[in-house]
DNA sequence: TTGTAAGCGTTATCAG
DNA sequence: CTGATAACGCTTACAA
C-alpha cells in the first residue's frame, strides 16, 4: 500500500540532487547529463512515480485538457465526432472532458462554467437546439479561451467553425432521385427554424428548380425528428391521397417511419415508391430495403474540429492573432436499395 | 478583452480584505459575516471571477474529476452507460474524463496513466477484450484510487463491480423460444473466452436442459461479433443443412446477419424459423421483422456504477475501510415479432 | 469573524 | 550542466 504519492522531491532526496534537476530530467530538457537523466528515470520507476499534471498545469498556467460540449453523447453522429476529436487530441497530449447539454441552454452554461473552472486549454461545442442567445459563448472568447464550433454553428460568433454542407448533400440526393425519372418528391423534415433543416430544404429546392419542377407544389411535412411523427404523417396522408412517386425524409429516423407506414399499407419500396433519408444512421444499411441516405463523415468532422482547435491554441501561446477559419465538409451520397427501381 | 484571469487575490485587494476571507466567503464557510459574504460575491461577479479548480484540487489533494475507460464510446450500450454515470456524478460536483481503450490493453494502460496524472478522484472501467493480465489495475488500487468495474468485469480483482446478469437474460430468452414449441435452437455467439458470452451460453444451456433437451446436440457457431461473420456462417450452413427451427444469436449484430442470410434464401421469419438477438440495439425495433432481444438497462448500469464510486470515495475520505460490493442488474426480455409465430 | 502564513507539486528564472 | 528560489491560485491551521 502506498499512502502518499511520490513526488519529484522524493526522487531528488533519493539521489541527493534537487527537484529542478529531476524535473528537467523527466521532461527531456536539452541541458541535462545523459547519466543523470537515466538515473532519475530509473528511480522514478522504482519509486513508482506518477507525474502530477494538476500541479504542472497550475504552474504552467495552461491545462492539458480540452473541453467538449455536445447535445447528447448517445447519438451516433456525436459519439463518432468525439472519436475523431480524440484521435487528434490524444496524440497531441490532451485529454477530453466531455459534457452534455441535453439540448438545454441552462445546462450548456453550467458546462461552460465547469470547463472554465478546470482551466481547459480550449473548448469545442455544438450548440443546443435551444441556444439562440450567445452571451455565454462570448464570455469564453473574452476569457481568451480558444473556441471552435462544429455542426450546429452560429454565424454571429467570430470563431473557427466546422460545418456540414447540408445544402449540397441534400441537393445531390434530390438530384439522384430525379434522375430515376420521378416528377414529384414529398418533403419530410425537422423544423426549418434550425439551420440544418433549412439548409437541407434549400438543397432539395435547388435540385427541383433546376429540373424545372415547382417546389411550392410539392407536399411538405415538418415535424419532430422522430420515427413516430413521420409514421403518423404517412398513415394519415395515405388515407386521403394517392401514393406519391418519392419521399425524401431529411432524417433517417423519419425515413424509417415513412418506410414502416408504407409497408404496413402494402406498398413495395422501391418498386412502388422511392424513399431516402439523411445522415446514414447505422440501421440504414440493416433495414430492408437498405436505405439511400447521406453520410456526414462524423469522425472526419471531429478530426477537423480538433485540428482547428490545436492551431488556435498554438497561435494563442505564441501570442499571435489568428484568422478564424470555417471548414465545410462535403457529405457523401450513399445510394442503396430504397431508391433503385429495377 | 481580459488578459489575465481574476483571482481571489484581486477580489481581496479590491475590498481591502485578505484572500482567505474571500475564499471563505466564496465557499460558504460557516463563520463569515453575511455582509462580507455578499460583498465578496458581488465583486466576484463584477470582476468576472471564475474559480480555479485546478489550484483548489492541488491544495486539497483531491480532484473534482473522475475518469472513465470504455472500449468504445460509439457503441450504443457504452454511450448510454456514460449518460447514466454523468447523471449521478455531475450533481455530486464531479466531471468525467472519458477515455477509449479501443479494445487494446496497451491503450488501456496509457489511459490509466493519464487519469492518474490528472489525479482523478476515482476510476470507472469496463476492460478491453484483450485484457487478461490485471497488473495495471492493481497498481491503481495500490495508489489508493477508488476503482469500480462495470459490464466487463474480472473476479480476480477485489473492487466494487456492477455486472449484467447475462445468464438470466439468456435463460429467459431461451425459455421464451422453447415455449413456442421448438425442439432445437442453434447457438450463434462471440468467443466463450469472454465472460459475457460464456454466461450467455450458460443461460441458454440451462434452459435447454430444464426442457430435457441435450445442449450438446445443438448446432453451435462461435465467431467475431459482427454481422458479416454471422452472415457467412448462415449462408454456408443453409447450403448443407435443413432449416433449423430457431436461432439464438447472442448479439444483435449477429442476429442481423442471420436474418439477412435467411431472407436472401427466401425464408420467412418468424413463420419458417424463429430468430432472437441480445442487447437491444436501436435498430432491433426498426428492422423487419422487429427483433426479439434482451435489454440491458445501460443507463441504470451507469447510475449504479457511479453511485458505488461515490460511496467508495466518501469512505476513503473518511479513512474507513470499505466493503466492496457487487451489484448484478437483471436484464429484461423484449419480445418482438421475430419470435412470434402466428 | 478575520488575518497570517504555510504548503499542495511543479516549473521558470537566475545564478553558479 | 545543476542548484536555489519563487511562484502558479487556492485552502486551512493557528493566531488575533
Amino acid at each position: 500500500m502506498i499512502r502518499k504519492q511520490t513526488t519529484i522531491q522524493d526522487i531528488a532526496q533519493h539521489l541527493n540532487i534537487t527537484a529542478s534537476t529531476v524535473s528537467r530530467a523527466l521532461n527531456d530538457h536539452p541541458k541535462i547529463k545523459k547519466s543523470t537523466k537515466e538515473l532519475v528515470q530509473q528511480t522514478a520507476k522504482k519509486l513508482n512515480y506518477q507525474p502530477n499534471s494538476i500541479a504542472a498545469s497550475l504552474r504552467k498556467g495552461r491545462a492539458t485538457t480540452v473541453g467538449m460540449i455536445v447535445p447528447r453523447i448517445n447519438r451516433h453522429f456525436f459519439s463518432n465526432v468525439i472519436t475523431g476529436v480524440e484521435s487528434v487530441l490524444n496524440p497531441a497530449g490532451f485529454n477530453l472532458i466531455i459534457c452534455q447539454s441535453e439540448e438545454s441552454i441552462e445546462k450548456e452554461k453550467e458546462n461552460l462554467k465547469t470547463l472554465i473552472a478546470n482551466r481547459v486549454g480550449g473548448i469545442l461545442i455544438s450548440i443546443s437546439i435551444e441556444t439562440k442567445n450567445l452571451k455565454h459563448l462570448e464570455k469564453v472568447i473574452a476569457h481568451q479561451i480558444p473556441l471552435v464550433m462544429f455542426d450546429r454553428i452560429s454565424d454571429k460568433l467570430d470563431v473557427s467553425k466546422v460545418e456540414n454542407d447540408d445544402v449540397s448533400g441534400s441537393y445531390d440526393l434530390t438530384k439522384h432521385i430525379l434522375e430515376k425519372g420521378v416528377k414529384e418528391i414529398v418533403w419530410v423534415g425537422g423544423p426549418r427554424s434550425s439551420s440544418i433543416y433549412k439548409n437541407r430544404y434549400n438543397g432539395y429546392k435547388k435540385a427541383l428548380n433546376e429540373a424545372g419542377i415547382d417546389h411550392e407544389k410539392q407536399v411538405c411535412f415538418e415535424g419532430p425528428i422522430t420515427l413516430d411523427s413521420a409514421l403518423d404523417f404517412i398513415r394519415l396522408y395515405l388515407k386521403k391521397n394517392k401514393l406519391p412517386e418519392a419521399i425524401f425524409a431529411a432524417s433517417d429516423y423519419m425515413a424509417m417511419g415513412i418506410i414502416q407506414g408504407l409497408q404496413e399499407a402494402g406498398h413495395k419500396i422501391p418498386d412502388d415508391i422511392l424513399v431516402a433519408g439523411y445522415s446514414n444512421e447505422p440501421f440504414a444499411e440493416l433495414i430492408s430495403p437498405k436505405l439511400t441516405t447521406v453520410d456526414q463523415f462524423s469522425e472526419e468532422m471531429g478530426r477537423a474540429t480538433a485540428q482547428l482547435l490545436l492551431d488556435e491554441m498554438e497561435t494563442k501561446n505564441a501570442n499571435t492573432t489568428h484568422n478564424h477559419i470555417k471548414t465545410t465538409l462535403k457529405p457523401k451520397l450513399i445510394i442503396r436499395e430504397s431508391t433503385q427501381k429495377k
